[in-house]
DNA sequence: TAGCCGTGGCT
DNA sequence: TAGCCAAGGCT
């Protein structure tokens, strides 16, 4: 049957019999093993669109068994209510997830929702893609979850078990391989059955054709399947070097209030950290602890000091340890704080 | 286009 | 263990 696949290599759409058969095959497969995650039944957008904001680059059990998903939605119910919060409480609530300008797009959506759709969120693949962080594949996920639009979402396990089914031998990290392979998953989706369809395609890249791992002996989709070897697939750009770098803080504690500074760049903006200093400018100074941790392309070493008549400077500010607990505040700098106050 | 943006789990 | 990876998007 693999032979027949090959022959829609150069040719898309799958010939409609095999291409339905390979639908029928997936689907059946999802309805037997896929799991039952709370996004899943649910047709609600913002609810849909919470999850997938939350799971861009994060894995599930992060999203789900931390209770980020729940609380979330707990406290910003709807489009509404998150409209309605201060930013600095959006943050909060994505304290730990990372990526925290996908917090603030989704309270900017919110707010355009309110403002510019009445409140209700558009269903137009197009209007959806205009939203701020929302790109091709939130777009695509969230109108064939939300409303069961035929469109296809090629996030990383759709591209891989794509790559794999296709045999696809070149670089899927460009322009060109991306065009690739969202034009085979445009073939492949259903015009009815595409909320089903798109998330079996996830759920086999997330269960059985895993990035390290593959159990083809389990695989619906094993019949069709070119991959010879499927381990070597998908070819990607390999990641940038880990450079490591120090950092200089210091850790002011005056009349029981914590000195702390607001990042305005483009990383972490919004966000609360323990103030920066010239490393010069520690000399003759406590050294309270040392932390390490990663940041895209870093590996840094945190080195807090503690600091005596210390003065605010600019994007400075105090704050009691009652106000701290409601500041968002990068993990590394939140787990400084727990390890010195308790905080 | 390639670099940047966080964090934690997995192997 | 240390690197790799994850329901990506922006510039």
């Amino acid at each position: 049957m693999a032979q027949q696949l090959k022959a829609l290599k150069c040719e898309d759409p799958l010939p409609l019999n095999q291409s339905e058969r390979l639908n029928s095959a997936l689907i059946s497969w999802f309805e037997e093993f896929g799991k039952n995650y709370p996004w899943r039944s649910t047709n609600d957008p913002y609810e849909i669109l919470v999850s997938e904001m939350m799971l861009q680059q994060t894995q599930v059990s992060t999203v789900l068994e931390r209770g980020y998903y729940r609380k979330w939605l707990e406290r910003f119910p709807d489009f509404k209510a998150l409209s309605s919060a201060a930013e600095e409480e959006v943050l909060r609530a994505w304290e730990g997830l990372g990526y925290y300008s996908r917090a603030r797009n989704l309270h900017k959506i919110a707010i355009a929702v309110m403002k510019d759709f009445e409140g209700v969120f558009p269903s137009d693949l197009s209007l959806i893609e205009g939203l701020p962080g929302i790109g091709q594949y939130t777009a695509g996920a969230v109108a064939s979850f939300a409303f069961n639009a035929a469109v296809p979402a090629v996030d990383a396990n759709i591209a891989r078990v794509l790559a794999r089914l296709f045999e696809f031998t070149e670089r899927i990290d460009t322009s060109g391989g991306q065009k690739q392979l969202w034009k085979w998953a445009s073939g492949l989706v259903p015009q009815s059955g595409a909320r089903s369809w798109n998330s079996a395609l996830m759920e086999l890249g997330q269960t059985l054709c895993k990035a390290k791992s593959v159990q083809c002996q389990e695989c619906p989709a094993v019949s069709w399947c070119l991959s010879e070897n499927p381990l070597e697939l998908p070819v990607k750009k390999s990641r940038p070097e880990i450079t490591e770098i120090q950092e200089y803080v210091v850790f002011a504690f005056e009349g029981k209030r914590v000195l702390l500074e607001k990042e305005t760049g483009r990383r972490r903006k919004g966000m609360w950290k323990l103030p920066e200093r010239a490393a010069e400018s520690l000399s003759g100074l406590n050294l309270l602890t040392v932390q390490k941790y990663g940041i895209t392309r870093y590996r840094v070493t945190m080195n807090v000091y503690e600091a005596k008549k210390e003065s605010a400077l600019e994007n400075e500010q105090w704050f009691s340890i009652e106000e701290v607990e409601n500041l968002p505040m990068p993990s590394p700098y939140r787990r400084v704080l727990q390890k010195i106050i308790k905080v």
